[in-house]
DNA sequence: TTGGGTCAAGGAGTC
DNA sequence: GACTCCTTGACCCAA
């Protein structure tokens, strides 16, 4: 059977996980205090939300603790919100919501630049202990391999020297081809450097194939799962006709979506846990197809 | 109250 | 070297 989720945001709630604030009001502890528990309660009610209309993923957008990786942070994250935490992850659990986050462009742990690096690896501590805080045992960290910087052998050594060692943040990373610099193939090559899963994002292979069809690169990233031992993962997303190539599109295209199951039917993969990358994010998902798979 | 500019951060492509 | 895009909501401030 194929579940599905969607990104960071519901927009049939007045309820956002996304609360955040600049660098400059960081300071006052009181007031990110506040804003983290009204993220987390909002968490909550999307979560309730989900689980009514048949969602099975979420993906957490970054700032549910925004700043939590900066240095500046005014105080114990992981201590102070530890119990709301783990009441957001036990509703998951209870509710059967998969959850995830997914570090943005400026997360680069394999940048020549030492400071970079650094930073986004505490970037990727910081999403590693909230889902070990939610005690979730299928939480996922999505992350793309990032820049090339011209020589991609010496990319992907960095890449796996900066991880390799990151005990926490490796029981929920994964990582996923991109549109324009890495392909499926290199992205499971790599995973499989850090014993890692690998996600395949159509739409990115569309754009990026490596000379792979899908099918083959269903091939090459399913079986990335088999020693996580939880439902591989997948995105799709359509292409907005009107934008450049990449730009999402409102919903899934049918045959975007049939494509997809096709491929899977072809891989003889039975189960498979879809991220919905659309702009309409929940009002985005598929309708048909899903539940008969 | 509202609209528009701005906000931590990296890298790649274009000109 | 400067600029733009990725992707983005929410903050912030001037009007």
């Amino acid at each position: 059977m194929i579940r599905l989720g969607y990104p960071a945001q519901n927009l049939s709630l007045p309820a956002s996980t996304n609360h955040t604030l600049r660098l400059a009001n960081l300071p006052d502890a009181n007031r990110v205090r506040s804003l983290v528990r009204e993220n987390l309660r909002a968490l909550e009610e999307i979560l309730h939300w989900n689980a009514g209309h048949g969602v099975s993923l979420f993906r957490i957008g970054q700032s549910l603790i925004p700043f939590a990786s900066h240095p500046d942070f005014p105080y114990d994250w992981a201590v102070e919100h530890a119990p709301d935490l783990g009441r957001a992850g036990s509703l998951a659990l209870s509710l059967g919501v998969r959850l995830s986050f997914h570090p943005g462009q400026y997360t680069q742990p394999g940048s020549p630049r030492p400071e970079v690096a650094a930073r986004s690896v505490m970037e990727l501590r910081y999403v590693a202990r909230a889902l070990s805080l939610m005690g979730s045992p299928d939480g996922v960290v999505v992350l793309h391999l990032g820049g090339a910087h011209g020589d991609r052998e010496a990319a992907k050594t960095r890449f796996v020297e900066a991880l390799r060692h990151e005990e926490e943040v490796l029981r929920f990373l994964a990582l996923e081809n991109d549109e324009r610099t890495w392909t499926v193939s290199e992205t499971v090559e790599v995973s499989r450097r850090l014993g890692v899963p690998a996600i395949v994002d159509t739409l990115h292979h569309a754009l990026n194939p490596g000379g792979l069809k899908l099918v083959q690169a269903l091939d090459l990233g399913l079986p990335t799962w088999r020693t996580r031992g939880s439902n591989p993962k997948l995105h799709i997303s359509s292409q907005d006709p009107e934008k450049k190539p990449g730009a999402h599109a409102w919903a899934i295209h049918s045959e975007d979506w049939s494509g997809l199951v096709e491929a899977l039917e072809a891989v003889d993969s039975r189960s498979a846990d879809v991220m919905v990358e659309a702009k309409g994010k929940e009002l985005g998902l598929p309708d048909v197809g899903a539940s008969r798979y």
